[in-house]
DNA sequence: GGCGCAACTGTAAACGTTTTCATAATCCAT
DNA sequence: ATGGATTATGAAAACGTTTACAGTTGCGCC
């Protein structure tokens, strides 16, 4: 059995009483005795149990991140982003991640109930039923990336729509017309949005050129093989945007391999600017999205949340992308950047 | 005031008990009131409060991870271990990251007393000192990557000096001769272990040959310079080798800025095996890490040594590193793999 | 009819803290 | 001396569970 308070208090002839004040910086209690205390603490190793407390103060200075995947360059920004801002108020973290299918995804959330004041919740189980089903009731929660906000929640989303409008803006104004598009996966609320900003970008600027939309998975092989197929087209494009980075550098692959160069011959862009885009040759245009960032604000609103209940700031919040051009689309040999128009919805 | 248990009982018309006997799984429950409790939790959205249950438990089903960071390809990586095998066997992931000092460290230890059934700790400050001060008395503990193993914990690493080793051995069978070392930073373990099996496999294959050690920092910018500096000697080396493979892309940078080619004029080799080591062009030589496989394995013997405390299993074990040969230290286009002479002291 | 047994259910103690309230001790001004 | 502050301390309730133990039934059987 491991040493309780009562040891302590035993130890040094008080009442737990008086260990609990001065292990939580109370100042009504005597010198002497504080010492007397403190002695006992650290020649007994007492370390205080957290359940025990928090399940008396109801407070756990932990907060818990509901995510799909840990995996890759975005999950690795976001979760650091988010241990950024945690860190800095003394939080600890709970993650739950890879959930198979909904329910697990539901049991995880239940668990966490008793276990962490907050939650930040990125999920593509997140629609409004699963969430009023399974989120504890009266527990602050930060939305991340999700087609639509509940009621009693806060959500935080990067504008993906207008970062792929503004890639096609500039693509256009390069002199480009026939661009083509690498989507992601269809059920994945991020990817709808960069195609429909491609969409909505191509009506508006290139109206009458058709649009090419090649279908990938977000994953670099997906990209490889757009690119082949893409060379197939009876209309080559003159430029390639993907969806995202790794699929450009799929694709980027294909097109070295059928013999053409980029930019001279087809431009091509990405979407996110992972660290990888700017060591592969030519350095990749994309959308630069700053994902720790996103998690760095999710949780800064989530603790206000918690801290003052009452006052309500604005529910929803979008995180403007960037525009990052390099050589890839046929820009010139520097990098510059441009924030992308706010197209928020709010 | 969010539901609790006995709301539950009294919507239900049992005791406490029965509730939390039906919620428990258990059977000696009479199939009709077991229906009508399961109606009140659903009716009342009842979530237990993890708090008080592993209050009373002892059981959090709850893993802490100590962490120096979280950023990067290596943390990534480890973390995904970590996550995968937790995942399988239902547990929650306590993190705590990026430590500033040992203090930082030590706080963040003795917070987690309650909140979890186990430890995984990576931590420059892992000494056997300060683990004996701040780790929770009769807490399983794993050590992942630490100079020394306490008589309580269990240890898991990487064999970087064979990995280095192998390395060393691998230039030299191409005939290079004059290899010259870039390390990572003193106080790092692991650099330090990457130096030893530089050091010593130049002094057991090629004996006569002076060392040439440049100073990094892990850092691709610290390659560069190395890189740079490198250019300088008046012996210039027929090989590189880098500690870590970012270094080992800076240098790369710095080595084509001069115009030298790779691996035609100068051989380069990198330690790690991150993504863009596949990436860059040529693309890298390097000592394969299976990082995530760390993180599995260690959380594996963490789980084992909670739930069979008895069964002492070797207290430290080696995680064996494979040679990844690419085009840059000139062995051909086609990627072999070769596992390293497994050196461990255990 | 009483006994033992099985099946079910409830009572209450425990887990390790924090915190309210009461009490004791000290002090200062009358 | 006496009273009212002020300060230091302890006793005990509370947090929301689990579980050992003790009932309470109903049943079959001598």
């Amino acid at each position: 059995m491991s040493v309780t308070i009562k040891d302590v208090a035993k130890a040094a002839n008080v009442s737990v009483a008086s260990v609990s004040r001065v292990l939580n910086g109370r100042d009504n209690v005597n010198e002497e005795t504080r010492k007397r205390i403190l002695a006992a603490v650290r020649r007994l190793r007492y370390m205080p149990n957290g359940a025990a407390r928090s399940l008396i103060t109801r407070r756990t200075h932990t907060l818990g991140a509901l995510l799909p995947d840990l995996h890759g360059e975005f999950f690795s920004e976001l979760i650091r982003g988010i241990d950024i801002a945690a860190r800095a108020r003394g939080l600890h973290l709970l993650v739950s991640s890879s959930h198979g299918d909904a329910d697990e995804a539901a049991a995880a959330l239940r668990t966490m109930r008793g276990k962490v004041d907050g939650l930040l919740v990125m999920s593509p189980y997140a629609n409004a039923d699963f969430l009023a089903d399974n989120l504890p009731p009266a527990l602050p929660t930060v939305l991340i990336n999700t087609p639509h906000t509940p009621e009693n929640c806060m959500a935080m989303s990067v504008d993906n729509h207008a970062g792929a409008y503004a890639m096609v803006e500039h693509l256009a104004s390069l002199g480009h017309r026939h661009i083509a598009f690498i989507s992601g996966p269809e059920d994945n609320f991020e990817a709808q949005n960069r195609l429909h900003g491609y969409r909505d970008a191509m009506a508006a600027l290139l109206p009458g050129v058709p649009v090419q939309i090649l279908e990938g998975e977000f994953t670099d092989n997906s990209g490889y093989l757009a690119g082949q197929h893409l060379l197939q087209l009876e209309q080559r494009p003159d430029a390639v945007f993907a969806a995202n980075d790794m699929m450009a550098i799929g694709c980027l692959s294909a097109l070295h391999e059928a013999g053409l160069r980029v930019p001279e011959d087809i431009a091509l862009a990405g979407f996110d600017d992972i660290p990888l885009a700017r060591y592969i040759t030519p350095k990749l245009t994309t959308v630069r999205v700053h994902i720790a960032e996103l998690g760095e604000q999710a949780l800064a609103r989530l603790v206000q949340a918690i801290e003052e209940p009452n006052t309500d700031a604005e529910r929803e919040k979008t995180l403007q992308s960037e525009l990052v051009l390099r050589a890839s689309s046929g820009t010139g040999a520097h990098e510059t950047r441009r924030k992308t128009a706010h197209a928020s919805k709010v």
